[in-house]
DNA sequence: TAAAAATACTCCATAGGTATTTTAT
DNA sequence: ATAAAATACCTATGGAGTATTTTTA
């Protein structure tokens, strides 16, 4: 049994006729008769009654045609969800960040998305990093924005900008009044990082121990805090000092005449951030729509990279 | 879009693996591989993400698969129906026959079919052979029950019995002691006959036309009954005398002891009596059913044709 | 005789197979 | 290195065509 045959019988149901129907099948005659006598030899009932310059159809030929009309109405809707999803652009994409992004990107990125693809709504998540990798490559996320280097087999990236770290100290601290901050003189200082499993933690600890290989120091103290802008805060009331992410540092809040930002001395540590999809996840388009809306944030400090090319 | 397609890609939605699912579709995997990129190409969409080791149902896919299901189960519902009406003893059949046989055929036909072939109810209507004929062709009637000659284009005829007239007459009527009527001697008497557009009328009267030949006699006065019945009644009561079918007049009524039955001498006056059918009409056995039932009717006076051939 | 469907045959598109390559783990 | 899907290529079924015959009104 074919839809084409289905679509036969129900021509001929139609017009009563093999001539007509098969004009209406855009088919010759004779290929319409082979084919509906395939489909009767198949089903091993006779559909249609053919008398001469008369075609009836048999009440099991009624009953057959109606359900292969309800068939061929549910072939067509196929079609309908197939041209429906058709776009990339429409349909949830299930996107995450991680924690030391995502509150700094979202705000702006949102409501530019939502402007720019309203009909793909964004199903947001922030976590570590190798969390959202796993929920990427099970399928659970579509889309992440992390920070580089990041490589998974399956997996590709690309890099959307590079965020240099600043220097963050409280108000008053003497270093409030360099313009530029050597990576070494963090060294001796008590620094406030994230809690372990941060990418952003594991970093800036790098870039001390890059500075400090050449200035022979070490970091005398790291107290740990939950998010970015709990350090912040700590930061404000004076616990210490610690390097943060320029978009998050450069973000106005309460606490902006508490502390003074100051950016590193070249060469000034930075971090790549990076999209990254399955290879195989087939919304290129939707993926281009994120990394344009991204680029198109203003975000401050960051230096855009609009022509990365992905990498697997 | 093909069926075949259809079940490939609900094969791989359940399966999650090409290979898997050519196997239990009893296909190669290439086959299986080619004959889903095609889908996908013709839909523009794509349905599965093929990671190594894991095949993954796109949203898209999903609702596409869903809906190919839905269309695979409508198609195993022709199936299903065509099965249900592939005996054709099922399924009620349209049954016409005469004025002048139907009354005196169903009461016996009716049960022994019902129990032949329970699934297959008898639609049933009487009415003369023309208006029979006319329902018979356009497809209001299956199968007619009449008396020959009956010729149409297009449909088949079968005979099932040859049935010979009776002489009735009034209980001691004079002929009542004769054992058998000569055609002839009907001419001079009053003959009680159906109304016309019965064929039965038509035949008696040529009965007579043709012994008047030989006998250079006419009827005299032929009175209107609008049943054989009817004319039993007026026998029975004196006010003439008629001729009968055998099984109308052989039929035990409570007139019988009122009239008296005779048949007629050499070359005793019969009727044919066939079945009649579309030459397309697509249920062969379930005339034969009929015919095979009538044939096992206990018919009085009948002689019976089980080896007559159709006659187009 | 005319009109319609069935048949005969021919051809080619394509569904399906086997062998091999590519890809990712 | 292994496993899976994609690709290349070949074959053969059968869908569709034209020409013709059969059938019936």
């Amino acid at each position: 049994m074919t839809l084409t045959e289905l679509r036969y019988i129900v021509a001929v149901a139609r017009e009563r006729h093999f001539g007509r129907a098969a004009e209406k099948s855009f088919v010759s005659q004779p290929t319409l008769s082979v084919a509906i006598k395939k489909l009767e030899d198949e089903l091993g009932v006779t559909l249609f009654e053919r008398g001469a310059s008369e075609v009836a159809v048999t009440p099991v030929g009624q009953r057959v045609i109606e359900q292969a009309q309800r068939v061929l109405e549910e072939t067509a809707a196929i079609k309908q969800i197939a041209a429906e999803g058709k776009d990339e652009l429409v349909g949830p994409l299930r996107f995450g960040a991680i924690y030391t992004i995502g509150p700094y990107v979202m705000p702006q990125l949102i409501p530019l998305l939502h402007k720019r693809a309203p009909t793909m709504p964004l199903l947001i998540q922030e976590n570590f990093t190798a969390k959202l990798a796993g929920l990427l490559k099970n399928g659970e996320l579509d889309l992440i924005l992390l920070s580089l280097p990041f490589s998974e087999p399956g997996i590709v990236t690309q890099a959307v900008y590079d965020e240099p770290f600043r220097v963050v100290v409280p108000a008053g601290h003497p270093w409030g009044k360099k313009t530029r901050i050597p990576a070494a003189d963090l060294c001796a200082e008590t620094l406030l990082l994230l809690s372990s499993g941060n990418c952003f933690r594991d970093q800036v600890l790098q870039t001390c121990a890059g500075a400090k290989r050449r200035a022979n120091n070490g970091i005398q103290q790291s107290l740990e805090g939950s998010s970015l802008e709990t350090i912040r805060h700590m930061v404000a009331s004076g616990v210490g000092i610690t390097v943060l992410p320029a978009t998050a540092a450069d973000a106005k809040t309460a606490q902006t005449r508490l502390v003074a930002v100051r950016p590193f001395a070249p060469p000034a540590p930075s971090r790549r951030i990076a999209l990254a999809w399955r290879r195989s996840f087939p919304r290129p388009r939707a993926v281009a729509a994120v990394r344009d809306a991204i680029l198109a944030c203003s975000l401050p400090g960051v230096t855009l990279l609009p022509h990365a090319s992905p990498t697997v």
